[in-house]
DNA sequence: GCGACAG
DNA sequence: ATCTTGTCGC
């Protein structure tokens, strides 16, 4: 009992203690509109050496509305938890804080590579990152983990409701005709229109929004050894 | 018991 | 996520 406390900093827990934390967090992670008029966008994003006994975790920052990149940070360090679905933060978290550190620019939102309330126990990648940093977060995914929503119309700008337990936890948004959708939702201290916005605005030529595009081809480069342009 | 299942 | 070749379409 009472263990709220002592899991709060710990990254070294059991599959099963770290769902009983992220119920006990879920309750703090913040819903509100996010302003759109910030000047600085984080996008984080991780990729994992073969044998998967290492990762690189990367962040890079871009100025807003622009979306200009201004810097990259990066770190590489040893797998510590496995992947489940629904705990991928206690995975991918640690590394990132280490990335963070790195940072000499002060972030004022963070666009992740994952869910953030479209996830089981309302606590996916974003809100977890979001919490802990104490930065608004927006969740990016590319694909579903829970939740139902109607048929999408596969042109560009379109988006249906994703529900979960007869609640709105998100969105399926087309960001480009003719591809699989995003699934929005928001991570922390943002709500659902501002984190649509959000992604929107950050979509380019491709599927992928422009700055998770970025940082996904960094950690990439860095699996492979090549230098990050 | 049988599927589903972010990265 | 990573492992992998060619191939269909704009």
């Amino acid at each position: 009992m009472g263990s709220g406390q002592d899991l709060r900093h710990r990254w070294d827990l059991s599959p099963r203690e770290a769902v009983q934390l992220q119920k006990e967090l879920a309750r703090k992670v913040v819903l509100q509109p996010l302003p759109l008029d910030f000047d600085v966008l984080a996008a984080a994003d991780l990729s994992y050496f073969k044998g998967g006994t290492y990762l690189a975790a990367v962040i890079v920052t871009f100025r807003w509305p622009d979306l200009s990149p201004i810097e990259t940070v990066h770190v590489k360090a040893p797998v510590k938890f496995p992947y489940v679905p629904g705990l991928l933060s206690f995975r991918e978290i640690p590394a990132l804080l280490e990335a963070f550190q790195r940072l000499r620019t002060r972030p004022d939102v963070f666009l992740c590579d994952g869910q953030g309330l479209a996830h089981p126990r309302k606590f996916g990648l974003a809100c977890h990152l979001g919490l802990v940093l104490d930065f608004p977060a927006v969740g990016c995914a590319k694909s579903r983990l829970c939740g139902e929503h109607p048929p999408l119309e596969l042109r560009k700008g379109h988006s249906v409701p994703l529900v979960l337990n007869g609640e709105r936890v998100g969105s399926v948004y087309c960001s480009r005709t003719g591809v699989k959708p995003l699934y929005i939702s928001p991570g922390h201290l943002a709500d659902l229109p501002s984190s649509e916005e959000l992604v929107s605005r950050c979509v380019g030529r491709f599927r992928i929004p422009e700055p998770l595009r970025r940082a996904h081809a960094a950690a990439t480069a860095l699996r492979e050894g090549r230098a990050l342009t």
